[in-house]
DNA sequence: TCTGGGGTCCTAGGACCC
DNA sequence: TCTGGGGTCCTAGGACCC
């Protein structure tokens, strides 16, 4: 950047050092349902995804730290979680009287002292509500972006903040505070900061101190902060490498700093030289704002594995058009059209098949998501799933020349150039590009 | 903990090309 | 004729993250 001489070997070494925020919201799903209702403010509060009231499917997206108390943990099948913590309504409705022993209704009802402590055993149960908490998030979005530079969303309730330009380590605490304050007075949700020179740093210090947490690593201080860690605590570090770790002796991110990289490498792949260099706070990426996606996908699970073909190719006909309707939405043409079968006990089969060129056609998805599953017609199945990948996102410029060369050599329809046009997708009707198809299918719909 | 849903990235073998 | 090497694309699976 600058014009000056520069010193080798010291070269560029005050440009690089950044001031890396991590902002991670606290249970953030429970905390959207407690905004819009208080009552379960100081309650067990278990969010379940594939949940709805009432039934026992599906699993825990969000427990409260409450909830957490009682066993219910992240990812947890919500029949289990139900084991560990009854229902509050089932109790309330006397369905259940002992939270210990639910279905059990013969017991003497207990006096009221009793009776009150039973209750404090159950907590609330809610079924996952995105929309309100896209809205939600939207919210604390529009602060963070307002408090930084760059912005890298990593999912509804994590980003990343390049504050360098915006503080200095001296008062970054105080930056971090004003941070989280203003979150929590304009929104009403608690979050969890993390300051230091890195991305990996920084994501592992938002975590350090949750909730309401707030934690800066000086870069002098990042080594001495990692060291204790235990290796799982790394991002990146699954159950898988942590066990692999382990056997070779690692049990502390301080281990792996310390190791000899070259069997990492030979064990690990490139993912061995990552985990060796974030484990001694080494990372060179930037913060950058997010790109543009590079895969959709929808999938569903059976509460029960199903053999009949009839419900699978049903559900499956259901996704297709749901994984299409999203990709024209979003302006998406796709190239690769794949299904996914999981079988039991819990294997994982995908399927996919790539086209000579991108298109928009959701009768094409369905024929070859359909295509792609008469392998596992008759398996019994207990999820499935549709996905299209190789995304572009074109631009108008583009879609009238993809347009053009289409028609060119007789392969393109106009309705895919027209669907492509991401400045007619706003309103997200999915019917509105439908006019524009022709009678039949596109020409690509004969491939296979 | 026997199992939701939506993603990303990496690896490895085979096909194919020059 | 049985033998190079490099590059890219495709597919399936796996690990991981939230």
């Amino acid at each position: 950047m600058s014009d000056g001489p520069r010193l080798p070997g010291v070269e560029g070494e005050d440009d690089e050092d950044r001031i890396v925020c991590h902002v991670d919201a606290d249970c953030f799903y429970a905390a959207c349902e407690r905004l819009r209702d208080p009552e379960l403010r100081g309650e067990p509060l278990v969010v379940g995804m594939g949940y709805e009231a009432g039934e026992t499917n599906g699993a825990v997206a969000t427990a409260s730290y409450e909830a957490r108390e009682f066993g219910v943990e992240s990812a947890q099948a919500i029949s289990t979680a139900l084991e560990r913590l009854p229902r509050r309504a089932a109790f309330d409705t006397g369905e259940i009287d002992d939270p210990d022993l639910e279905g059990g209704g013969q017991r003497a009802p207990a006096d009221s002292s009793e009776r009150q402590r039973a209750r404090e055993e159950t907590g609330y149960y809610r079924p996952v509500d995105m929309e309100y908490y896209e809205s939600v998030a939207a919210d604390v979005r529009e602060i963070l972006h307002d408090c930084a530079d760059v912005v890298r969303e990593v999912s509804i309730d994590e980003a990343y903040l390049d504050v360098t330009e915006r503080t200095a380590w001296e008062v970054a605490d105080g930056f971090a505070r004003h941070v989280k304050d203003r979150i929590r007075r304009a929104v009403g949700v608690t979050v969890s900061v993390g300051v230091a020179p890195t991305m990996s740093t920084a994501k592992i210090a938002s975590d350090f101190d949750k909730p309401d947490g707030l934690t800066v690593v000086e870069p002098g201080d990042v080594r001495a902060f990692l060291a204790p860690l235990a290796v799982d605590q790394l991002h990146g570090v699954g159950p898988v490498t942590a066990r692999a770790l382990r056997e070779m002796g690692l049990e502390t991110a301080g281990d792996v700093a310390a190791a000899d990289p070259g069997p990492l490498v030979d064990r690990f792949g490139e993912r061995g030289r990552e985990l060796y260099d974030r484990a001694r706070g080494e990372d060179e990426r930037r913060v950058e704002p997010k790109g543009d996606p590079k895969s959709f996908s929808r999938e569903s699970a059976f509460a029960d594995p199903v053999e009949a073909p009839t419900p699978k190719y049903d559900l499956l006909e259901t996704l297709a058009a749901a994984v299409a309707d999203r990709a024209r939405r979003e302006g998406a043409l796709y190239r690769t059209i794949g299904v996914k079968a999981v079988t039991p006990p819990y294997d994982v089969n995908t399927r996919e098949r790539s086209l000579p060129g991108p298109v928009d056609d959701p009768a094409l998805v369905d024929r070859i998501a359909r295509d792609l599953f008469t392998e596992f017609e008759d398996a019994p199945v207990r999820k499935l799933g549709v996905r299209v990948a190789n995304l572009e996102f074109a631009t108008a410029d583009q879609a009238s020349l993809e347009s053009w060369e289409r028609d060119a050599d007789g392969t393109g329809t106009e309705s895919d150039a027209v669907a492509a046009d991401d400045g007619s997708g706003s309103d997200g009707n999915p019917d509105d590009d439908r006019g524009n198809r022709p009678p039949g299918q596109s020409a690509l719909a004969d491939f296979r």
